[in-house]
Formats: C-alpha cells, sequence, structure tokens
DNA sequence: CCGTATCCTGTCCGATACTG
DNA sequence: CAGTATCGGACAGGATACGG
C-alpha cells in the first residue's frame, strides 16, 4: 500500500474539461490515503481524537476497545507520521502521553464524514440490495 | 483496508465512559461498508464505470490496470450485492457482460469525492509531515 | 469472452514477554 | 504507563488452469 508518494510529480493543474484525465500521481496518494484512513483503527482513533480531544495512550485504547497494543502504536505513529496527529510525551514518571488531532486530521476527519452520512443514508438502500441479491442467487444470507 | 472488516462483528461495547455521538450499531453497520467501499480496488472500479460509463469485464479490467481476474470478479460482485453496480449478461456467443453504476453507486462516488479532493488538498502537507518525520526519526527513506 | 477453482505467498493482527 | 520484539495463526490476494 506504501506506494511511492515521494514522487516529486506535480500536476495540479487540471484546467482541462476532460474530467476523464486522473492524474496518476495525485490517484496514487489518494488511493495510499484512502488505504489508510479507511483501516478499521485508524478510523476509530480518528473518530475518538476528533470527539474526546487529547487524549492519552491508554484513554484511547480503552474508547477504541478490542485493539491491541501493537495496533494502537502502530495505527497513531502512522497517523504521525502523516501529519494527523501531535505526539506529546511528558518526561515525567511515569510516563505520559497525549495524542491530539492536527488541523489537518481534523479535515480529514470532516471530508471524511462525507462518506460516513452516504453510508448511513443509504445503508437501508445497501441491505435491500443484499436482500435481493441473496434472493436471486439463492444463497443463503452471509453472516 | 484489511481482512477482519467482513461483516458486522462489532459486538463489543464500551462502558459508555463518554457519549458517542453516533449509535453504535450503525457506527459498525457504517463501519462495514466504509471498509467495503474503501478497499483499493472498490475505488478504481467506482471510478472507472463514473468515468466511462457501461464498461464490459475485459474493458474494466484494462481501465483498473494491474487487477487481477480474481479480484475484478469478487471486487465487481461485492458491489453488485451491494447494489452499486448492475450487471448485464448478454447471452451471445462470445458472452458479453456489461457492468454500470447505478444511482447509489453514482451516489457514493459523489461522496468519496470529498475525501479525494481533501487528499488532492493537502497531499503536500502530508509529504512535509512525512519528510518531517523521517527527518526527526532519523530513518531513511521508506523507498 | 467470462467466470470459477486451486495453489501459494505475503502480510496483517493478536498474544505474550520484556524494557525504560 | 508507554512502547518494543517476537512468534504464530489466519486471511487477502496474485498466478495459473480449466469450464461454460
Amino acid at each position: 500500500m506504501s506506494k511511492g508518494s515521494g514522487s516529486a510529480m506535480r500536476a495540479e493543474n487540471v484546467a482541462d474539461g476532460a474530467p476523464d484525465t486522473v492524474d496518476p500521481a495525485v490517484e496514487a496518494l489518494v488511493q495510499d490515503i484512502i488505504g489508510k484512513v479507511a483501516d478499521r483503527w485508524t478510523m476509530l482513533v480518528l473518530e475518538a481524537l476528533e470527539e474526546h480531544g487529547t487524549l492519552r495512550f491508554t484513554q484511547l485504547g480503552r474508547i477504541v476497545s478490542g485493539i491491541s497494543q501493537k495496533m494502537l502504536t502502530q495505527t497513531v505513529r502512522r497517523m504521525e507520521e502523516d501529519g494527523l496527529v501531535t505526539r506529546t510525551v511528558h518526561p515525567v514518571i511515569p510516563p505520559h502521553v497525549d495524542y491530539a488531532l492536527t488541523p489537518l486530521g481534523s479535515s480529514l476527519s470532516e471530508a471524511f464524514c462525507g462518506v460516513w452520512v452516504w453510508a448511513e443514508k443509504h445503508r437501508d438502500e445497501i441491505e435491500q440490495a443484499r436482500r435481493r441479491f441473496s434472493e436471486a442467487s439463492g444463497k443463503p444470507r452471509p453472516a
């Protein structure tokens, strides 16, 4: 999933009228971002921080119930790397680390909210479609 | 995304220490939908159909370059199951199958556009953040 | 041309144990 | 409390070959 995002290729000038010309670099980056954000844990951490503001490691782990330390660390690190969250270490005993969304992280949360709203709005249609599909295929309902 | 998001498996509930903005059940379903829809191939197929309209199996496979037949079939099947695309079989020889977006699929594409725009708009910030992170961590370029 | 079935590999993720 | 390291199971997904 980690594709060559290091490319300095710039093609923001999509001033043409052709809608079918999607820049490969942009497309790659978008896929990369989506891939990360759509991750089960990343999404939940994003939400948790959007809701509660600053949180500690353990707090985060409690809110995102079910996540392992490994995944929490990994998720949070990647989000930090992408500039979505800030990681503040207080050098005291016992250790104390705070996590918070950056403006970039907040804006992503907001942007992704559109898809969230869509899913919520159309979940009935989706379930209907699934049922219709199961009916037509003669297959039993998958879980 | 990753593997586990097959269906609404989130039976685990938080001890309600903090008020959630959304219903847990709805959240689970939305996560499920997001998980499927945000899939790398699903996204590309969605885009391809949004751009080109109706497409045949092989056409689709050519546009979404790099996808295997297995994944293409699987992706398209799931999208059909969720009511995002229509699958029209022309019983001729040789076989001829057309795929097209449903209104639901189009609306999803539109909703996803927000994230797409976000990624495009902020890709510089993200790359900067990554560079800064690499610098601070003393890590070499991750390919 | 379209789709399925089989094999095989890479990777994700949870559990556990240990350090500062 | 916060994080790292390692092991092992499970599954996604690519390649291939074959059926309709």
